[in-house]
DNA sequence: ATCTATTCATAAAA
DNA sequence: TTTTTATGAATAGAT
């Protein structure tokens, strides 16, 4: 009986120029990444997620555990319960900064209190609105955990920001009350 | 010969009760996600993201490449691309982002440098210098290239606050400027 | 952190 | 894209 195949080869991890076959293989491991991911939750009841953005970058895959409609939905909801202890999460983001091949990055918790993901987002938009660069434009630009009366002002803030552009707002308006 | 190991057994992909057990698989795992990430990201030219949130939700691990920031940022660009496209993939990055409900994250982009300092270094050394345990005495995994400069400076920065304010609403009040 | 033995992931081809 | 095959990799359990 002949062979009917020679079984997965070894192969150098270096960029697939062949379209065919990297668009194979971005489907298979991303997948594959996608369940070790889900088996991470399961086994270890971590949460986390996963942004994957396509060659062409005009589509993104994720995966997360626990969704994020949650997020929204409690973010919406006007009487919140009240703020956890929120010590020193700002420090624990430090020391866990990860940084990538010739990229740097850093990680930041605001806390765990309702959805203030965004707030780092409309920080780097900020920043990103403003050339300037602020001193807090830097390796580390972490941000505290707050009271949540002071993260509403600060959502307040954000929100004044994100009126500036249309576009985003729209996509922003429901989640800044 | 008897065998030095009954090698790897299958399990059952639920939640591992024994911490010391759960700890291990969780390092085993991630590191092994992480690699897998870097992979597909070599092999496909594809950018992706990674954030993990630790049991006791107190460390963010992440993964990016080129870095997680610029990957959520893709989607706060007002410059390219559709309006309309944007705006729904931004929700579609919303909605699927799971984080957990209470929590935040939020990574931002050190640059990209051709400094080939690793951050680890950096920290390990400073922590060597202080026998104390400041707030970013912790495990630096995964580090990558920085500039150093901006590094050190914002650091310091960052043990100044961190040394005159117990409370992170401290700090974070301090990047509202 | 290391070491095996096994299970799991996946390159190739269809 | 999905399935099959056969081999390369990841990793559970123990040290």
């Amino acid at each position: 009986m002949p062979r009917k195949s020679e079984g997965r080869q070894k192969i150098e991890i270096v960029r697939i120029t062949k379209q065919s076959s990297s668009s194979v293989a971005f489907s298979k491991r991303r997948s594959g990444i996608f369940k070790k991911a889900s088996e991470l939750c399961a086994l270890c009841g971590v949460q986390l997620a996963i942004f994957v953005l396509s060659q062409n970058r005009k589509k993104v895959y994720s995966f997360g555990d626990p969704d994020a409609e949650a997020i929204v939905n409690r973010f919406l909801e006007p009487n919140p319960g009240p703020p956890r202890s929120r010590t020193s999460q700002f420090m624990d983001l430090i020391r866990n900064a990860n940084i990538q091949e010739s990229y740097t990055q850093l990680t930041n918790v605001l806390g765990q209190f309702e959805s203030e993901k965004k707030i780092g987002e409309e920080l780097n938009k900020m920043r990103k609105e403003n050339q300037e660069d602020y001193w807090w434009d830097a390796p580390v630009e972490n941000l505290g955990l707050a009271e949540l009366d002071k993260l509403k002002l600060t959502m307040l803030k954000l929100k004044e920001v994100a009126q500036k552009q249309a576009e985003m707002l729209i996509a922003y308006e429901g989640l800044w009350i």
